[in-house]
DNA sequence: CTCACTTTGAGACTGAGTCTCACTTTCATA
DNA sequence: TATGAAAGTGAGACTCAGTCTCAAAGTGAG
């Protein structure tokens, strides 16, 4: 964790206890995970943050790159850690709601040829893929 | 509109007369609009149709492939009429919300390889690139 | 007609997320 | 160590897009 305190600091974030308390449990999150559910973790193990925090925590880590945010259209958002990881699009099951993961060099090679055909300066994008995982075409 | 009719005839789908006064006006927004939008300038012009009935067939149309909808981070949906319009995704402007439709064919193809790979059955993709657009660029 | 089924509207309700404001913590400077 | 401005926090009120309820109205096959 002190080399989160360094990038935290060194976005002038400073790293309170609560702050703490939530980023231990967030980054241990290997998946995707809600506000509501990590507040509700944090509530069992009496960590002591309140439900404003948790959301304000989560949108200032956010906003720092620290975590990913995504809308599944399941009327509120997941978080992903980034530290130390590659960016990466998502595959959604309409079934079951799996999550797969998938990089792909030529989708964003092309992207950046759309926007510069625009002249748009790219800051970030969002590519879901829904439909039928592995598993769930199997009844299908 | 007489083809229109035939379309949700075909689907199952009775053409009331709300929902005829709701598609007059979605299908004549050549841009993306939202619900509260539309019921707004429904309601302006004494045309008699409900906040919940306004929702209700919009979501209906969506279902039906009539419209498409999109969430472009604004805490609300946007719609589009997908008659007789080619598939697209978007570049949305962080700054002036300024939303700019794109087609690109091999991101499209590539992406058939990534759900394949998975043995992934797409049903529908939302591809969105966040940032600034050519006007908003030169202020900076 | 008639009866079952569908659609509609007014307004209550839901729930994720935000805001307020009094209180607490932090930290730079004295 | 003292001190005060600035930043962070919690309880709970609030927002607001969207959904639900249920009584009333429309539709349509027989
Ligand atoms: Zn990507
Ligand atoms: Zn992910
Ligand atoms: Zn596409
Ligand atoms: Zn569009």
């Amino acid at each position: 964790m002190g080399e989160l305190d360094a990038v935290l600091k060194e976005k002038g974030v400073k790293l309170t206890e609560q702050r703490r308390r939530l980023l231990e449990k967030a980054l241990l999150q290997h998946k995707h995970f809600s506000a509501e559910e990590l507040y509700e973790t944090l509530r069992q193990k009496r960590a002591g943050i309140s439900r404003a925090t948790v959301y304000r925590t989560l949108k200032l880590l956010a906003a720092h790159d620290v975590l990913d945010v995504h809308d599944f259209d399941r009327g509120y958002h997941l978080y992903e850690s980034r530290l130390g990881r590659h960016h990466h699009d998502h595959l959604v099951c309409l079934k079951c709601g799996r999550i797969t993961e998938f990089e792909n060099p030529d989708i964003e090679s092309e992207q950046e040829k759309v926007a510069r055909h625009y002249h748009f300066k790219i800051v970030s994008h969002s590519h879901k893929i829904y439909g039928l995982c592995h598993r769930c075409r199997v009844g299908n």
